[in-house]
DNA sequence: GTCTATAAAAGGATAGAC
DNA sequence: GTCTATCCTTTTATAGAC
């Protein structure tokens, strides 16, 4: 129950932050849920951005044993892995009732002038996801057409998404989210299809 | 000076909130920018949260002749007004050095637990601009496939514009935005050739 | 490294004269 | 409808003993 202090922050931060989102999370709050000391706290950070730096190394960190593995397990096709992972953002946004917000997107658009460190966390987050989705898009290549901007695939992967998550939770109605999906799968669809023409 | 205090209130918060978020904004800043005491947005307003509805009403009102007009004027093509809208954003983010954000998706995803009224004003104002949109490729309707749902088209458009919105701002690099509007042009080539072949 | 107490400031909101 | 002054709470952060 000592060196691990550090580490209980950062959790109960990240929590915090996903469900309240960075502004409305005070100090007292992460003290409370940590159960940990204001001193404490203080000894370990600087003040309160600097823990929300250590909560963005952590999912960034986390990436892959967190969400992408959990997204993924079974699943051996890349175009559905890519898909697995959508489902589950969905799955998220059903068992919160559609109050669910991708932690990453909610903060990007929540902190209008970040300061350096912390958007560089932010981009840094994003671009990992973008390449664990053209990772995969990449080695389904033969499925594409040749000129494929697989980059831009991958980020407008994560572009529908995020838009999927904001209405889904705007409207509380996953339907909002289902059909920006289904509006992904026809792209791909329509994509595959092609190059099988070809 | 006097019956347009209230206007001036609501056209102050309006700013800032998109400058720096709700929750980042004091009454005081309000106060200040729309030189306004206290006792007088008190007397107009109940609370801070009540200026916000007040805010979101404006937008809902004003898609048409602050938002819709500007971007189409001059343009007759049904799907190029929507691209047309898109370029508006695009232009909003080049001229803020890609720090401008949608005010209606940032308020979206920094309010992660929103009153009603100000959900349900969000809402509206998405489902007004769905609706614009979705006027727009109906009206373009012999262009795209005969079982083309509508609706789910429209709503992909603002879901890759605020995604791209978030890429453009966290990277502050315009190229994330204007890929993500290339993917959604070549998706809207490929459903119009698509319906051409057909 | 942790504890309690508290400083110091900012925030939303109200009172009451005019 | 507007003005000034101010209350009360919350919030970030620090001090100093242990």
């Amino acid at each position: 129950m000592n060196k691990d202090t550090r580490q209980r922050i950062v959790e109960a931060a990240r929590e915090l932050f996903w469900l309240k989102g960075y502004g409305s999370t005070s100090i007292a709050d992460i003290l409370s849920r940590s159960q940990v000391n204001s001193g404490s706290l203080y000894y370990f950070f600087p003040g309160k951005q600097d823990v929300l730096t250590a909560v963005l190394e952590a999912y960034r960190d986390g990436i892959g044993a967190m969400l992408l593995e959990p997204a993924w397990g079974g699943i051996e096709d890349p175009v559905e892995k890519v898909f697995a992972l959508l489902a589950l953002y969905r799955r998220a946004l059903v068992e919160t009732d559609c109050t669910y917000g991708c932690p990453i997107g909610s903060l990007a658009l929540e902190l209008h002038e970040p300061d350096p460190p912390v958007r560089e966390l932010m981009a840094a987050n994003f671009a990992a996801w973008v390449a664990a989705v053209e990772a995969q898009v990449r080695a389904a290549a033969d499925r594409f057409p040749a000129n494929t901007d697989f980059r831009a695939l991958a980020e407008l992967v994560l572009n529908v998404m995020e838009g999927g998550v904001m209405q889904a939770r705007t409207f509380r109605d996953i339907a909002h989210f289902d059909r920006a999906i289904a509006q992904l799968r026809a792209h791909f669809d329509a994509l595959t299809e092609k190059q099988r023409a070809a």
